[in-house]
DNA sequence: CGACATATTGATGGTAGTCAAACCTGGTGG
DNA sequence: CCACCAGGTTTGACTACCATCAATATGTCG
């Protein structure tokens, strides 16, 4: 499970060059029932994405947000920096995911966003105009709202992660949680899916130590609960993983608290 | 420190109860300009505030969100219950504070929230309506935009302590996010401020053992850094307290991410 | 006063952090 | 082709932070 420069990653896999739009598009339309208007939209924004390496910053925590985007392909994912150098990794962008996108009034970025792998970017700020519009595009207005849900409740599962599980839990909870998400753009849940994620990003994730992190993979492993080549893991038991992280599976449709 | 019953509670400060708006008022004008309409909007709807005692739940995980509302006195806490009976607190909601709004389209509570003491709310389904419409009333959307984006920020610094803290400074980051938060509704920082939290409520919050929090607040007050009556605390050094934390003041104005 | 919740204290152990070194692996360049 | 390097992974030894268990105060309320 190391970093590769092409899992999933931009100018590598031709299925995402000829439909950048593709998981951008599963993922919305698994929010929400969009109409073939809206489809063509969403293809419109994805028609020329722009491409960024690896561990370059998408926007950067204090500074205004530049442009609202959503992830074509590639991982990227929000984090803090402490003053003594200690990181918070706050969550993951997976291909589809949005992000950048203001919630209050003036855009100030309340964290930081690099990306973890090469990726590719539509610029949404049209899709976003139309997100609120919810008399002329329905569809797009409600994916909208349950996508910035969805990003809500997978922070609060990382709060319950960091302050009440073990770390043999969380990280089980996280493959579980990723193990999921890649299902619903395309990346059956039990088969190899890609997991570009070094053991020092899930420890920054986590709030473990990379030793300890590499431990716990390990008897993961040797449990065979998981499996590991490349950059991607296979979830051998999801059953028993979701068991271990008292992990519940997102609610089928639209939520907020 | 400890849970009293009548710590700003409902029926006990006379200041609350014959401006029960008061405290909302505050919080939301302190987020953007209100108009004259706004404001008496505000006031009329915290006329007839509703009363909840202690250890009540204002919603429940899981369940459809009845009505959106603001707290006018007392304090909550939205947590969360684990398959096993640990427990985790995701933040606290202070006088002022606006809860059970709804993210997306169907209404459905990501978390519980759960009353510390007696507390007095106000049916805010009125006031999210006006928000809704940014033309007619600016200010009030503005404010709303704020306070919701102010909550999530509040959430991204408690995925910090949780991850990437010791127990010490956990401690030391909330008591001076809550002494800033009650600065901005009328208890000055520095000075003796309402803090109703048991040790088994921050315990819950923090990710720590009861017994843990026990010793490192006494830590804290041997250092002459607090200091603590009733279910009051004073933060006699805020600047240290900030340092060890690695605290940063909320922005002065609108905020996303 | 007695029941109950909360706070405090002591003793003990385990989970996870730290430090340090060795080991891969893929990439670079002589 | 191979030496070299950087970034990532793995291993071992040691430490410490914090959890757990248990018992005792302290306080509050009926």
């Amino acid at each position: 499970m190391k970093q590769s420069d092409m899992a999933i990653g931009a100018g590598s896999l031709r299925a995402v060059d000829r439909r950048p739009h593709e998981f951008l598009w599963r993922r919305l339309s698994g929010f929400a029932a969009l109409s073939d208007q809206e489809r063509s939209m969403v293809r419109q924004s994805c028609a020329a994405p722009g491409e960024v390496r690896a561990g370059v910053e998408l926007y950067v925590e204090g500074e205004p947000l530049a442009k609202p985007g959503a992830l074509l392909a590639g991982w990227a994912c929000r984090l803090r920096m402490l003053s003594d150098g200690r990181r918070q990794i706050f969550d993951f962008l997976l291909p589809g995911d949005l992000f950048g996108h203001p919630l209050g009034a003036a855009p100030v970025a309340t964290t930081s966003a690099v990306t973890l792998t090469p990726v590719s970017i539509a610029g949404t700020g049209c899709l976003w105009e139309m997100a609120r519009e919810p008399d002329r595009f329905p569809g797009l207005a409600c994916a909208w709202a349950v996508a910035q849900a969805r990003q809500e409740a997978c922070l609060l599962d990382h709060v319950v992660r960091l302050g009440r599980q073990t770390a043999y839990e969380r990280i089980a909870h996280l493959l579980v949680e990723l193990g999921h998400r890649l299902d619903e753009i395309g990346f059956p849940l039990g088969s190899f899916v890609p997991m570009p994620l070094t053991q020092e990003v899930m420890a920054d994730a986590l709030g473990l130590s990379v030793v300890h992190v590499n431990r716990t993979l390990q008897q993961l492993k040797r449990e065979r609960l998981i499996e590991t080549r490349a950059a991607s893991v296979r979830l051998i038991e999801p059953r028993a993983l979701a068991e271990i992280a008292d992990f519940r599976p997102p609610r089928r449709l639209p939520v907020s608290g």
